[in-house]
DNA sequence: TTGACATATTCCTATATGGGTATGTAATGT
DNA sequence: ACATTACATACCCATATAGGAATATGTCAA
């Protein structure tokens, strides 16, 4: 098998680091294709592509308006990679605990201990 | 071009579905590579490849124990994610808000109009 | 040493890209 | 009708998979 679609899921959509650039810069407002097109310097198939793309997934949503069409972020679409992603902060803090607890013993200590050998230890 | 790399950041690494897992499996605490095997019920060089691809980008960390190979997940490495699907989190409930608004709207209307969200609505 | 166990790596292959270029299509202006 | 503008799609191609099978590497035990 071959890697999954970038269509599959929000997950694979935003592997992209354009397509992260093109949904950032469509967060606040939506915006002609033509302007994605000239404000991230790509060439303009390049941007529709991407744009198809992050619409198949639900990402952006698109609103035709004369000849131009308009796209905006759908940012409900982000959450359930915001919130994938939370489900491990309570580890993260787990790590920045023990690193802090391990650095306020080697001060306690007096020690230089090795395991980092950082003599620039300045920790507050 | 082809699709970058799954190496090449968190977002590509994540972007596999069970590599995703792998991640959930050994946030808690650290595993041999067997117990991921049955855990999930993937075959063996398919998880050896995974955690090769999520350890050159910094989501897993890896000890040697004996003749075993004790994997945990990173959690630190997980926050850029996060960030950056945080950094949307005003616009969605801006758009929780105009759609909660536009319900009201309608109950004290007591219209019960139907799904022809006139483009030319002034949304503020 | 020999063998068993735990992981990692190598090959192979079908598939899905993303960039560039050229072309298609719809809406507008004259 | 015709030219122009604004996007979308089609095509080609180099590259990177992910899965499966086979094999290699490393560690312990008898």
């Amino acid at each position: 098998m071959a890697r999954a679609s970038t269509t599959s899921d929000a997950f694979n959509a935003v592997a992209e680091p354009r397509r992260r650039e093109i949904l950032s810069y469509l967060a606040g407002a939506e915006r002609p294709v033509g302007e994605i097109v000239t404000a991230l310097g790509l060439e303009q198939p390049s941007v529709s592509k991407h744009l198809r793309v992050l619409r198949d997934v639900g990402l952006v949503r698109m609103r035709c308006q004369g000849r131009q069409k308009l796209y905006r972020t759908n940012a409900e679409a982000i959450r359930p990679l915001h919130e994938w992603a939370a489900t491990f902060e309570r580890y993260w803090q787990h790590q920045l605990n023990r690193v802090k607890q391990r650095a306020e013993a080697m001060v306690r200590q007096g020690s230089s201990e090795l395991n980092s050998p950082d003599p620039n230890l300045k920790e507050k």
